[in-house]
DNA sequence: AAGAAGTTCAACCGCTCAGTG
DNA sequence: GCACTGAGCGGTTGAACTTCT
């Protein structure tokens, strides 16, 4: 039995909304409210299916959305529930008033994600890509480290070497000292053109010959630390260490709360971690759940089941 | 100036889930 | 418990726009 249609495919308009028709379904919406989508294309005089009525209305049309730019808190606000619940948009846009599930998205898959990346931080796991590779490094045999680093030696080659050369995206290898831990350094942007060829020759340099040595990574749980850190210590030149959310980089400081990044991790999986509490202090699991909770993260509502040093991201285990 | 390449974002598609009879 | 329906979600697409060569 194949699934029925959510409305006539004949005699329906497609592609781009007029202004006549974003006024027919505004006015008629006014009116009528927004029940029963699949009546309001036909009752409002629109050649439209109720499904692409509804997505024009909370997309685009719906009185209370903002249209501008992203600020630099709701950027930050998106990265850290991305850590967590990962590519739950609607979600994410719950927590940002004026913003649609549509327009987290977008925004995370043309900007938020090359940021990271250029910041040496997986958007996928929210760790940095020395992280991962320290973990590949442990957990794995001395033939698979090899084979594996080399390839995603390759791919993280190819993704930094992209954003150095495409993008105005920099890094000031001076590891700041407000920390003073040089374990865990912070970075910042450089924008300054003239760094940027010196940088990635480095960079070119060190992860060349990283694969050409796969033996030494099995020396140490971060490779970097033998291997990118080739022109300079692995603390100075290695610009995928001791990424913050909370510092530089967002400008906003950090604060000590459950989104530090060892609480990072695939997000998808994570929910099932997270418990949350109802109106009547009942407690469900995340997931299907969550859909008509809107404001889970509310520290009202959120209890965290983490253990601080839970490790509830490690992709080879 | 013009074509190519890259980017953005509105819109669509197909799926899942909740509600209902 | 089952079938059906509507709503909502996330992934993908493609037109419009911008930047690069």
């Amino acid at each position: 039995m194949g699934r029925i249609p959510c409305c006539e495919k004949e005699n329906v308009k497609r592609g781009q909304w007029t202004p006549e028709e974003d006024n027919k379904l505004s006015s008629y919406i006014a009116q009528h409210g927004t029940r029963n989508w699949r009546l309001i294309p036909k009752n409002a005089g629109l050649q439209r299916c109720g499904k692409s009525c509804r997505l024009r209305w909370t997309n685009y049309l719906r009185p209370d959305l903002k249209h501008g730019q992203f600020s630099q808190a709701e950027e930050e606000t998106i990265m850290k529930l991305h850590a967590v619940v990962g590519n739950r948009w609607s979600l994410i846009a719950a927590q940002l008033p004026g913003r649609t599930d549509n327009d987290v998205k977008n925004h995370w898959n043309t900007k938020l994600k090359k940021k990271l990346t250029g910041m040496g931080i997986d958007p996928v796991t929210h760790k940095s890509f020395s992280h991962l590779m320290a973990e590949i490094a442990t957990t794995l045999g001395p033939p698979q480290v090899a084979n594996l680093t080399e390839a995603a030696l390759g791919c993280f080659k190819d993704e930094m070497l992209h954003l150095l050369t495409k993008k105005r995206i920099d890094f000031q290898l001076q590891p700041t000292t407000s920390q003073g831990n040089n374990m865990n350094p912070t970075y910042i942007m450089n924008t300054k053109p003239e760094a940027k060829e010196d940088y990635v020759e480095k960079i070119k340099l060190g992860l060349s010959k990283a694969i050409q040595q796969p033996d030494h990574m099995m020396m140490s749980n971060n490779p970097w630390e033998h291997n990118v850190g080739i022109a300079a210590t692995s603390a100075q030149v290695n610009p995928f260490s001791g990424f913050q959310y909370g510092h530089s980089a967002f400008g906003a400081e950090e604060d000590g709360s459950p989104w530090n990044q060892s609480m990072c991790s695939t997000a998808g999986d994570q929910l099932g971690h997270l418990k949350l509490e109802d109106e009547n202090g009942e407690e469900s699991q995340g997931g299907k759940d969550t859909r008509n909770g809107n404001n889970i993260f509310s520290t009202d509502s959120l209890l965290w089941d983490l253990p601080s040093d839970h490790d509830l991201m490690n992709p080879i285990v």
